[in-house]
DNA sequence: ATGTAAACCTGTGCGC
DNA sequence: TGCGCACAGGTTTACA
């Protein structure tokens, strides 16, 4: 589900009204990707500083520590002030002064971690290593062009591995490789300086419409207080296998690059 | 170091 | 209606 928009559009939907809670309960349910790494009844009297995103990762800013939270595959977050009994996939509970933060994952690919702190090495293992912030002032024409002439990735893979560049997954790597006119096989050392910049101003393009746009409700995607996106009326490629390019009416093709499906218009990406 | 595949888990949609 | 298969928005780990 999840790529920056959904996890941003999330982020913004439930970020005020939680900060400066206090954590009266934690409830675990399944377990998710990663134990949280801490004895639930630990966080109860923290109070919730603010919430902040690196990547695919919200980061809950706590009086002491934080949490990390990812969405995996599946997961959606909902905030609210009436706390119905959990349902089957609902695995996590944060009980706060100001309403409960509920992670709902059927997949369980999704994880919630504490750390004391970033320079902890739950949080460096999982943040350490992350690209740049495709809408923030490090991602800098330069230094995008630069990693791009550096590896040898098909230039979708590269996109997905989010080492350049994060928070794009499947969906928007198909469309931002769509307007810039650029196959996603295309090994990314041999793009030009143009076509990397038309890449680089794709994402931040593709990225920005969807979060306006409440990101992309493919399955059952909704932000923390239960509205959803609508990205997904919006898209060029994506899932549209066989389907005519909205440009030249060439069936859109689909294929697998490393084990991910990839969609592309064989006429307008070279 | 690099590149590919498998792994985690559940649900849904499709062909037969 | 049921069964088996392919596929799904992500990321780490294992192996060539």
């Amino acid at each position: 589900m999840p790529e920056l928009p959904e996890v941003e559009v999330t982020r913004r939907s439930f970020a005020e009204a939680i900060a400066g809670a206090r954590i009266l309960a934690v409830r675990l349910g399944k377990p998710l990707r990663w134990p949280l790494g801490c004895p639930a009844e630990s966080l109860v009297g923290l109070n919730v500083v603010g919430v902040r995103r690196r990547g695919k990762y919200l980061l809950i800013d706590l009086d002491r520590g934080l949490l990390l939270v990812h969405l995996g595959m599946s997961g959606s977050l909902r905030f609210s002030g009436s706390q119905p009994e959990p349902g089957k996939h609902d695995h996590w509970d944060l009980q706060t002064s100001a309403g409960t933060l509920r992670l709902h994952d059927p997949r369980r690919f999704g994880a919630v971690v504490y750390a004391q702190g970033e320079e902890a090495p739950v949080a460096k293992k999982l943040l350490d290593g992350l690209g740049m912030e495709p809408l923030g002032p490090s991602f800098s024409p330069l230094a995008f062009h630069q990693g791009v002439k550096a590896s040898r990735l098909p230039v979708k893979q590269l996109l997905l591995a989010g080492k350049l560049v994060v928070g794009v997954g499947n969906i928007y790597a198909s469309e931002a490789l769509y307007l810039a006119g650029i196959r996603p096989t295309v090994r990314a050392s041999s793009l030009g300086p143009v076509r990397i910049q038309r890449l680089y101003q794709a994402i931040g393009q593709v990225l920005g419409k969807a979060i306006e746009l409440g990101g992309s409700s493919l399955k059952d995607f909704s932000s923390a207080d239960g509205s959803s996106g609508h990205f997904q009326n919006a898209v060029q490629v994506y899932g549209r296998a066989g389907l005519p390019c909205y440009v030249c009416s060439t069936p859109v093709k689909m294929i697998r690059q490393g084990q991910r499906s990839s969609f592309y218009c064989p006429s307008c990406q070279r």
